[in-house]
DNA sequence: CAATATGGTTGCTTAAAGAAACCAGATTAG
DNA sequence: CTAATCTGGTTTCTTTAAGCAACCATATTG
């Protein structure tokens, strides 16, 4: 397949998609978003292949998107469980499932009702806002140009 | 490689992912919000492969995320624009960037500055929200059981 | 008419995904 | 104490997709 890797791309989504831009990291990190989850789970869950698992979790780790905690009881076990820079992911993930819920509804089943848990009441459609919480779309928004930051003499 | 496919996954993010999910679809998605693109002007920003770029875009335009329009004017010429549901992952791309912005930040580079159209100020930092535009963090947030559409008896 | 631009397609090579078997350490059952 | 089992992997092999470069057909420009 021969990758193309963008650690060093300038384009932070391009960065972005590096950690979690593949069909499964964001999958492992949404499950992991249901609390912790052990190896096993994930496969179950997932129907993941082992070895891609592997893979999946120790690049996670090595992300600092997941942290693996060891849990003494019985065995070996270990469960891994979200970091904050994880759990930031959580407006991604959301956003993900709207935009699928919106666009290719399951036929035979209710999209998933998030809800509040203080109010009980349903989340709001996640969107870009300006400072003062209006929506924005991609028409209202601009790219201010930044100075850069310091310019190595070439 | 023998990807899995989702499209007939009962998870809406399983699903998104199937047509969004991979590394270069959201990019060139997030390059046609920039305005119209050209099969060239991808070739070109993202220095994608040239039948890969095929793919994506014919599967793009497939599931609707992009529409391909003729232009007329010298020659055999046809751009590709977003469609609603195209720009309607706005805020996941958004949300991508901002991640990445903070959590793996350029060290050469400053992040890039969106901005209102209409005020000329930042952006708002994209969140889950409760009904009421409060923030909410994975914790505040529970599964609300819904009642299946129409069980068929078994 | 030749050169060039555009939007592809075709083959080839390499690398990643998937499946299944294997494995090592700890635990429990007998 | 020994065997079976659970857990979290690793290894091997096959299939498939990504990347590269060459080729191509149409249309335009010089």
């Amino acid at each position: 397949m021969a990758r193309k890797r963008f650690d060093d791309s300038n384009c932070s989504v391009a960065r972005a998609l590096n950690e979690v831009g593949d069909w499964w990291s964001l999958l492992v990190v949404l499950h992991a978003m249901y609390g912790p989850r052990r190896f096993v789970d994930f496969q179950q869950e997932l129907g993941i292949a082992r070895n891609i698992l592997c893979d999946r979790l120790s690049r996670l780790v090595d992300n600092q998107v997941l942290k693996k905690v060891e849990v003494g009881e019985h065995g070996s076990r270990c469960e891994y469980r979200l970091t904050e820079k994880g759990r930031d992911l959580f407006p991604i993930v959301v956003a993900l499932r709207q935009w699928g819920d919106k666009w290719n509804p399951s036929p035979e089943q209710a999209p998933l009702d998030l809800r509040d848990r203080e109010t009980g009441k349903p989340i709001r459609q996640i969107e870009v806002q300006n400072i003062d919480g209006q929506p924005l779309s991609v028409r209202d928004v601009f790219v201010k140009e930044s100075v850069p930051k310091t310019k190595k003499a070439v």
